[in-house]
DNA sequence: TGTTAGCACTCACTCTTGCAGAGTGCTAAT
DNA sequence: ATTAGCACTCTGCAAGAGTGAGTGCTAACA
């Protein structure tokens, strides 16, 4: 059952001419543009049992050939070669990048820039996900007479803080004293622990004062907690599929941008992704059943993941795309190795 | 040149039927709904008056007729009745905007949920700028041997913080010496003036060390303040327009996502608008001209000033749309006032 | 003098028909 | 096994006819 040579190259040929085109493609084009041997009957015949066999769809009777999700999985997994990025391209990657690399954040949207603007696709990119990041220090610093700013120190550098408004007077040596005592019960936790674990009670003294200060600060301390493992989403690029044949009609493209709309969501479904360059294709995605998703992941610190995607029609560059997919996250993990353990704040 | 009694009424008549509908209105349509006590063809002779005034446009000659930008600026600020919100709608504004009133960027992203969910339009609402706070205090704190905290604090309570690496080691003294020297100088000079007034060179002390700390502090400084100063734009609903007739061509959407996708430069052009409720139909806008904005402003602290606003068809509920936006930003600005001073940091 | 009824006219929209073009599928010849 | 040839199918486009909604004008009316 497996496909002759001359089937895999006609294959071939029609999702070349199909990714090229966004048009059914029909058996005299191929025999003309590429130089296959054979006489546009005989690609019929070919085409007609690779129809037979999944790889070929047909829009209607008298209407060339479509790639099916299967050809285009035979044509990632077998068939694609890698391409060499333009130097150009490489340039700009370089350029962009080392243009934020002291800011994390900012790199990491630059990077879901730069992947739209290269591949003209739907793009997004998101921080690690830093459930493992443990506690460093804990701080409450005094702004005004009832404000005061809660900061929460990873030991990866993350760093997220929070104003909040007492109302209970403090003195400056309390709000030392609870730092203190905070970053003692929890120095060395993960985020993830530290939010889920039970609350410690105990505030290791018996001070009313300290106990009451404690009260209005712990509520504020697990919604910074929340917020420091959030992952961060950008996403770029949202209206090139307007340019998109396939997205042409509003329904499609309504479905879409709604889908993007829901970051939360979108943002689980990605993260539920394996390492690596993971390629979905249409029917293969559970939602846009008639897009592919291509993700990609880079390193920061060796150990905590972020990741990289484009969304766009399975009609798509598979080639192209992943090749510059690979060099960005290569570029993204070799930063933040060198910088390891940085990261700037959440804004 | 005034309009008849009965002119305004056939004209409300247009623009409540055309509101609804979406499609151009008809003298018979008119007589039948709207009891004036005349006949189509009266109205009719009234319509033709109506259009060459300029109040009505005609998009064929057997179509009914369509109300101008010009009628609907009539509308808004003659005809218009204000109308009172649902008991519904103000019991879900005020309960959203409290759940979340201790988190200010989280309160201005929820307003700006409640106006698209309410409206069905597309929304927006931004932050204050806050070119007029006041530097507090900065500290500098560390976290390893070569990563420090900058942190800038705003009188208005408003927190920003960078984590940075430094190229030279520090001691902790060292930094405790810059963070002071630097309030001192900073201390009450407004992050605009700060940012964009000269350097001070002079670091008050001969220390090599600690003017090399400096030298290497000073750019992130800089940076951080810049992002102190960035106004947050919270966008919603931006699908809702593809439900919109007058969206329903794909060159029409693309251009609407792709204005919203120029944050800064969007941002920019609603800075420069007035206080209060300012209202630009159709041609009034310099883009979009066949759109219509709404902003209304609230206000912090009784002195900054943060917008919200919705975008949509020239065909809109203007009286709806105008109360739930008088009342969303006097809830704002109510709880901004009780809660002066507050504000949390930039996440 | 303002209002109305009546009627011709206009225009968008829809449906049908016809036609050209692209492409297939089959068959018979090579 | 491959190919040429031909009938067949289906889309897309354009032209033409019919329909309906709505206007503009005129003449009659109160």
């Amino acid at each position: 059952m497996d496909l002759s040579e001359r089937q895999l190259q006609i294959l071939q040929a029609i999702i070349s001419d199909y990714v090229e085109n966004a048009e059914p493609v029909g058996s005299r084009s191929i025999a003309k543009k590429y130089d296959l041997g054979v006489s546009p009957a005989t690609i019929r015949n070919e085409m007609s049992d690779l129809e037979e066999m999944g790889y070929l769809t047909h829009p209607h009777t008298s209407a060339g050939r479509v790639p099916s999700d299967k050809a285009y999985r035979l044509y990632v997994d077998d068939l694609m070669q890698k391409k060499n990025l333009s130097a150009r391209d490489k340039r700009l990657i370089n350029d962009r990048l080392a243009a934020s690399r002291d800011e994390f954040d900012a790199t990491i949207r630059h990077a879901a820039e730069l992947l739209s603007e290269i591949t003209h696709l739907a793009s997004f990119a998101m921080t690690p996900s830093v459930n493992e990041d443990t506690i460093a220090f804990i701080r409450l610093m005094p702004v005004d007479a009832r404000t005061i700013i809660l900061m929460i120190v990873g030991n990866s550098g993350n760093v997220t803080n929070t104003t909040l408004r007492l109302s209970v007077p403090y003195t400056q040596e309390s709000l030392e004293m609870l730092g203190k005592h905070m970053t003692v019960t929890y120095k060395g936790r993960t985020l993830d622990d530290a939010l889920k674990g039970e609350i410690i009670e105990d505030v290791g003294t018996d001070i009313e004062a300290l106990s009451q200060l404690r009260g209005s600060v712990m509520p504020s301390f697990m919604k910074t907690l929340e917020d420091m493992l959030n992952v961060h989403l950008y996403m770029e690029g949202m209206t090139n599929i307007f340019n998109i044949p396939e997205y042409s009609s509003i329904d499609r493209a309504r479905d879409f941008m709604q889908m993007f709309a829901r970051k939360d969501e979108f943002t689980r479904k990605m993260l539920d992704r394996d390492e690596g360059v993971v390629i979905t294709i249409g029917d293969e995605n559970d939602s846009m059943k008639d897009c592919t998703l291509i993700t990609a992941t880079y390193h920061v610190d060796g150990k905590m993941v972020g990741k990289i995607g484009v969304i766009g029609p399975t009609r798509m560059k598979y080639d192209e795309v992943t090749s510059i997919m690979e060099y960005l996250t290569n570029n993204l993990s070799e930063s933040f190795r060198l910088t390891e353990g940085k990261d700037d704040d959440k804004k």
